[in-house]
DNA sequence: CCCCATAGATAGCGTCACTACATAGGTAGT
DNA sequence: ACTACCTATGTAGTGACGCTATCTATGGGG
């Protein structure tokens, strides 16, 4: 899997595998990577620094666990990040249908 | 249509539009325009260099038209650039089908 | 006669994920 | 006890890539 083929789509990824329940940094890249048959296997250099911009546009909430021995940064959607994901499928599918479209030379139907 | 969700994918928008045959630039972008309903709206900025970067790695061969007016340089793909184009579409199949399964939260199938 | 569509090109910019590195606790093997 | 590996988080710097803005130039319609 080419890297650059990822870029606009990272955001989407991570909301995506935290819709599925709050997870910390590091079980949202192992989610990604079972959940893809170990295709996306995202650097925690990727991982981390995303989650934080998320936090920072108000997308994800992150809270330290620090019971359970080591800490950890636990991240749950906000209402607005459920929002941004909807937003983030509805283009995906457009996208997709698109570029498959193009890809394939058939024209693209119009989405009426 | 966010600007980085084409990032990585361009190349072979270009390839599959010189795949229906030889264009110049300026058919390129109207053929992509026109066969995504729009949606693909390529700026000459990206057409243009992207074509010579194509050129520049053999995928495609450029010929200046001088006879109709105009001076004009047609595009066409070349043995090299047919078989990058097979392979991005196989590619592409590929990340779609993973990014549409994470996005949607099932899990991704293996592909064997 | 001017504006617009066509046609091509380039310099500079901003975004974004990656590489490489730093830190540290937990676990298994020897 | 020591070593190695996995888990877990984080940052600085880099590079790729498409976009914006701008320039040049031809041909046709109002």
């Amino acid at each position: 899997m080419r890297a650059e083929e990822l870029k606009g789509h990272l955001d989407g990824l991570l909301l995506a595998a935290l819709d599925a329940g709050p997870r910390h940094g590091y079980a949202v890249k192992e989610a990604l990577r079972e959940n893809s048959d170990g295709r996306i296997d995202l650097p925690t250099g990727t991982i981390y620094p995303a989650l934080r911009r998320l936090e920072q546009a108000g997308l994800v909430r992150g809270t330290w666990d620090t019971g359970t021995g080591r800490a950890r940064r636990t991240y749950r959607l906000t209402a607005a990040g459920r929002r941004a994901l909807d937003g983030r499928r509805a283009g995906w599918r457009e996208f997709s249908a698109v570029i498959t479209a193009l890809m394939e030379g058939r024209p693209c139907p119009g989405t009426p």
